[in-house]
This record gives C-alpha cells, structure tokens and sequence, in this order.
DNA sequence: TTGACATCCAAACAAATGTCTAATACGTTC
DNA sequence: GAACGTATTAGACATTTGTTTGGATGTCAA
C-alpha cells in the first residue's frame, strides 16, 4: 500500500500552495517551511524539484499567470470587429473580474500585484509577454473613441485612467474594504462596479472627444 | 571635542534613513543593520531609541504622513466656497504630485503604497485619521457635480475611479515606467498627466449627469 | 575632581531560515 | 528476488537578523 500524498503529486502541490503562500506574505515573508508544511511535504522537496526558493517564485509567478488568462481570458476585447464601446466593456470587465477574484485560485491577481508593487527581474518578461499586449488592446481601441489629432502620450493617459480606475480594486483593496466595501462584496456588485468604471470611461471619452485635444 | 554625528542628531538621522529604507525594500527586507550602516549609526541604536525595529517601523509611517500632509497640503479641495470643478481639479493635482514624488523626502508616498498593499496594523488608524477624511471630501464634492438620484454606492465607485487614476502611478509604476514612461518624465509631464486626469474625470462626471443614474 | 547620567560601541546571543546531506523507503526492471 | 534509481525524510549546517549586554566615553552639575 503506497503512502503517496493523495490529492495530487509532490510538485504540484507544493506549486499550488507556493502561489497561495508567496500571494499571501510575498517573497521575502513566506518561508520554505511554511510553504511545505501547508502542502504537508518535507522541507527539503523545494530544492529537491525545484532548484530553489526563487526558482519556485519563478514557477509560482509563470503559474499564476497562465491560470489567470485562462480563467480570464480577453479576447472579446482584441476583436476588431466589435464596436469599440464594446469591446472597452469587455475588456474592463475582465480586467476587474480577474482583479477581484479572490477565490478558488485567484491568489494569481495578488501574486502579480505583488510582483508589479516590487518588481523582482521577473517583471521585465512579464511586461513583455503580458501586459503590453493588453496594453496595446486599449491603445487600439481608445484613438476610435476619442478621434483624431491626439498625441500619443494623452492617449497613453487615458489607458491609465483607465486601468487605474480596475487596479485600485487590487492594489488598494485594503482601502476600499475599509472605506466602502459594498461596492465589491457579492458578485452582483463587482458586476456593477465593472459597469460603472465602464460607463465613466466611456462618458469620459465622449466628452473628451466632443472638447478636441488640448493644445500641447 | 566631541565626536558626535554632525549633520543631525542619531535619533533623527536614523529616523529619516528609516523611512528611506523602508520605502526603498519594505518592513521584511529592509534590516535594522543595513539602516544603521547607512545612517551611519550603532547598530544597537534601534533598540536605544525606538524599542524595536516595529516601533522603528511606526514611527517612520508617522513622520511620513507628517511630511506628505505638509508638503502637499490639501485645503482647496476642502474649500466649500469654489465651485466643485475648481475643487476636484485641486484634489487630483495635490494627489497625483504628492504620489509620483521620488525626490528629497518623497520616500513617503512609497512607504504608505507599501503599507496599504501589504496593511499591518498601523494601516486602520491611517485610514481613519488621514483616508477617510480625504474620502469625504470626494464624497461631498461628487454629488455637486452628478446631480441627484445617484446612490452613495455609485458615488462611492466615482469617488474610487477617480482615486484609482492617480493611484496607478503609485502602485504600478514599474509598469508605467516599462509601458510609456514619458507621461510621469519631468516636472511639466506630470502637470499634464494631472491636466488630463481632471479633464478626463470632470468628462466623464459631466456626461454620466447629463444620462443619470442607473436603474437598480 | 568626582559622581551621575546619557550616549555609543563591539561583541555576543538566540532564533529563524535557505540549503544540503546521509540514510531510508519505495517502485520498477531485469 | 536482487539491483537500481527515484522519492522522501530527519537532521545538520551556515548565514542572517533582531535584540541584548557590559563596558567605554563624553557631558555636566556639585
């Protein structure tokens, strides 16, 4: 009879545990032992599969991010033959969504929040792979919302007011739980939240492309 | 002849190297040895002075606080008797600069990101005493601006896009950096990152008046 | 000058932590 | 069943880190 731990093999959940633990306490705080002993392996399994502490990081942080696309996934927003309104609405939402989904595996938001808040020599590739696609999403989709004669910077502006207005839900959250939690408890109110951050950008870029740009 | 520390008194010297400190690497990761070495100082100062290293910790968010509240003071956007634009326009400005200052003291807008993204127990008597009241002024200034019929819920999810816009140039700096680094580059950049927060927001509050609120 | 007090310092201490080692258990293959 | 390679374990090791200690040094009042 094998004493196998059951659920699943070794590095997977020590893999799974590492995101949950490194979200939680970040880098520096979670320790290998704490890491194994909540996925009940020995102490030395980290180096033993993995080479070590940071190359599990590393794992952890690729992890995250694939289960993040996954579980989120944005093409509607990269869909050029959606009306631009439209694809803006899809891409906040699933931008929030993905943002405030604490549960299940959504410790992947925290993980990224952390690694962007202090970016270890992971983020230059992230970056790359990740954000400047989505990045570049918006900077498709804005120009056809606002019309002609902005420059590139202001444009590049309103991709931050934008995002910001999804990332405070993440990197601030300790403030909006504290200040006005209602507008992010139960689903039906994050649905809402995604709407309204919609409808403000939206209004905002109507209004901006009604006023023209600004002389420089 | 004494040989004391010129510049400044210890307690004051290694006060300010921890604030430095502590912004640059966080609680964990900053060590009591390396803000000693750079303050340049006993290592057994900490515990001298301030009881412990947590204590170090606290009093450094205090001095924070204290620096940024006098640096970027925030009276106009309290002042009841200009027109809510004019108010909102000071509030994102003072907000944003007192966020994207890297120079002299403005290690303090990094340390409170650092506490708000990682909360220990400082960060609830912080948002009483110094977010909460900022929150209100939102709060009083949004609802001139909407109109009527809005719920405190959606005004809230205003008050946070808003906030968030300036706040992604806190916390997500790595990315702003990396993405399109030009609009926080120089003192006139920000002022125009500012410009077009206000402009973008005042837009977007202007158009969501003119549609009014939402059914529930 | 002396005594009291605060300050400063080098060294030591205990706990925590990432990593490594040697031994053991287990499954597979011949 | 024996041999081999993989997986797992308990424990040791070296380093780091917050804290403490005992004494040296300087200041100031009596």
């Amino acid at each position: 009879m094998p004493t196998l731990p059951e659920p699943e093999e070794t590095p997977e959940r020590l893999l799974q545990t590492a995101v949950r633990v490194f979200a939680e306490k970040g880098f520096k705080e979670a320790t290998v032992r704490e890491i194994c002993a909540e996925a009940k392996v020995n102490t030395a399994s980290v180096n033993y599969y993995f080479r070590s502490k940071e190359a599990l990081y590393l794992e952890a942080l690729n992890f995250a991010f694939a289960e993040a696309d996954r579980r989120y996934p944005q093409q509607a927003a990269a869909d050029a033959s959606l009306p631009p309104e439209e694809r803006l609405r899809h891409f906040i939402r699933a931008l929030l969504l993905r943002l405030v989904d604490d549960t299940h595996l959504g410790f992947h938001a925290r993980l990224i929040a952390r690694e962007i808040a202090q970016p270890t020599a992971a983020l230059d590739r992230i970056v790359e792979t990740v954000m400047r696609p989505r990045f570049r999403v918006l900077r498709d989709i804005l120009p056809r919302l606002l019309g002609s004669g902005w420059s590139q910077a202001d444009i590049d502006r309103c991709v931050h007011s934008i995002i910001g207005q999804c990332l405070v839900y993440r990197h601030s959250r300790s403030l909006v739980e504290r200040l006005c939690p209602e507008v992010i408890e139960g689903p039906e109110a994050i649905e809402r939240t995604a709407d309204q951050i919609a409808r403000f950008s939206l209004g905002a870029l109507k209004q901006l492309a009604a006023e023209g740009p600004r002389a420089p």
